[in-house]
Parts: structure tokens; sequence; C-alpha cells
DNA sequence: TGTATATATAAGTGAATAGTTATATAATAA
DNA sequence: TTATTATATAACTATTCACTTATATATACA
């Protein structure tokens, strides 16, 4: 079972975007819920650029993919990503990250709903 | 069976570490075998003081232990460390390498034996 | 001894990176 | 249409990072 063999390039390409503490919370969070851009904001205190930045990487890797929706656009992990067996691994042993979304719930600032 | 959590500051600077090809692939080396620094010199065809550099920075995390034999100075994982269970499933994705100590073997310039 | 070999460390340099501010684009609402 | 909200992008800046050169330490061997 042991499947798709991942270049030590690609790999390495990989592990450095997930070695930054934000994309890696950003990450968990979207493997989990679908969330959008003005919701990381608002969890991680950041501007809007640097948040905007971070996604683009990981976009440009094809880890997570999105979807606009009126004026948001929602990103998540992009489970069919050839990458995705790779990564799925080092998020599952992260710690849960639900505590973050439940906060916007109960800041009445949770978008996702629609 | 969900072992120790680790925290999202660990993961990440683990993770930031591994984001680099030359260190990445010198741990799944050392997950395999024990090397010495001028195996790995010679390997990536780098400078000394550089592969000393990055020794240092899995050393600081206790990613990789080291064991003095005469002149030189064998590194290999260090599968006791806390986090050996959180990078073990990366280094086992990762393509074999065993390939680049054969080639020292055939030069006859490996070291390991003693 | 003294010389050679293996490794570590310190200081400097250039490139990469994360964040900032300013501006552009796109959708919604008035 | 104009104003507002959400997001993206561009340009700039400060910091981090990998590598270099030079030097120090430690072991082995003559």
């Amino acid at each position: 079972m042991l499947q798709t063999t991942i270049s030590m390039e690609k790999a390495a390409g990989i592990l450095k975007l997930l070695g930054d503490k934000t994309r890696l919370t950003m990450l968990k969070l979207m493997d989990e819920q679908t969330c959008c851009v003005c919701e990381f904001v608002e969890i991680f205190q950041s501007s809007q650029p640097s948040i905007s930045q971070h996604l683009r990487k990981l976009k440009d890797l094809e880890l997570v993919k999105e979807e606009r929706k009126g004026q948001w656009i929602f990103y998540s992990v992009n489970s069919k990503s050839a990458y995705y067996s790779f990564i799925k691994p080092i998020l599952d042993q992260l710690p849960d990250q639900d505590d973050k979304l439940k906060e916007l719930e109960e800041k009445g600032i949770r978008i996702s709903c629609c």
C-alpha cells in the first residue's frame, strides 16, 4: 500500500511550507473545515495580506483549493492532491484546532454557513 | 494508540528543519544507517562546515544523536526522541537513499565499518 | 613531540522569507 | 451609479537562513 513516491525535492518544498506555525495551523484547520480569509485574519490576528500570501503559497503547491461564494472565498485542504497522502499523517498528529473555530462561532463571526 | 501530543510550535520547528533538501536527505540516510560527517560531505558535495551546521541544527532539536569513534563522529537518527514518532511517518514516505551509501562503498570511501 | 585528519565554531555575505503599506480587483448593497 | 466589503497583488523592509572563509579543537600517527 506504499503509494506514489514523492521526490526529495518536492517533499522538502512541502515541508518548508508546513514549517511555519501559521500555515501549519491553517492547514490543520482546513483539513477539518472550510474557512474563508477573513476568518483566518480574525483567528491569527494577522493582516489580510499576510493571510492571503500564506494561502497563495499553499495553493501554488495545490495543497489547498478555493471556492468563491459571493464576496467570500472559501479554502479547504485539497484531498485530491497527489501529495495529500504525504501531508495527512502529519496533520493527524497535530493538536486539534476546533476551539479556534468555536471561538468564532461564539463571537458570532463565523462565516462558513451560507 | 495516538500518543504524545506535539505542540504546533514544536511541530512547525521540526518541519522547518525537514524543509531543506540536504537535511531531509541526511535524516533519511541516518534513519537507515549511521554516517559520519565526511561521508555527508562526499555525498552532497558540500563543504564540511555546511554539513556540520546542518547536523548541529538537527542535534539541537535532539532529532539525531552523535557518537565519537576515534577521529570520526558518527551520527544517526535518535529513535529515543520524543518526536521520533512524529518524523518517522514522514521519513518512511521518502524515496530510499541507499544508493548514495552504495556509491561510497564502491568508491571505497565508506567509513562506517570499524 | 610535530603533522595530518576530522570536526566544530565564529564571523561575514547574499538570498529567501514573512510581514508591512499601498493599491487593485471583484462582488454586494444602497 | 457610488459606497462598502472581501480578497489579491505589488513594492518595500527587516529578519532568517544557508553558505562561505577563517580559525579552533580534538584525535591519530610519525
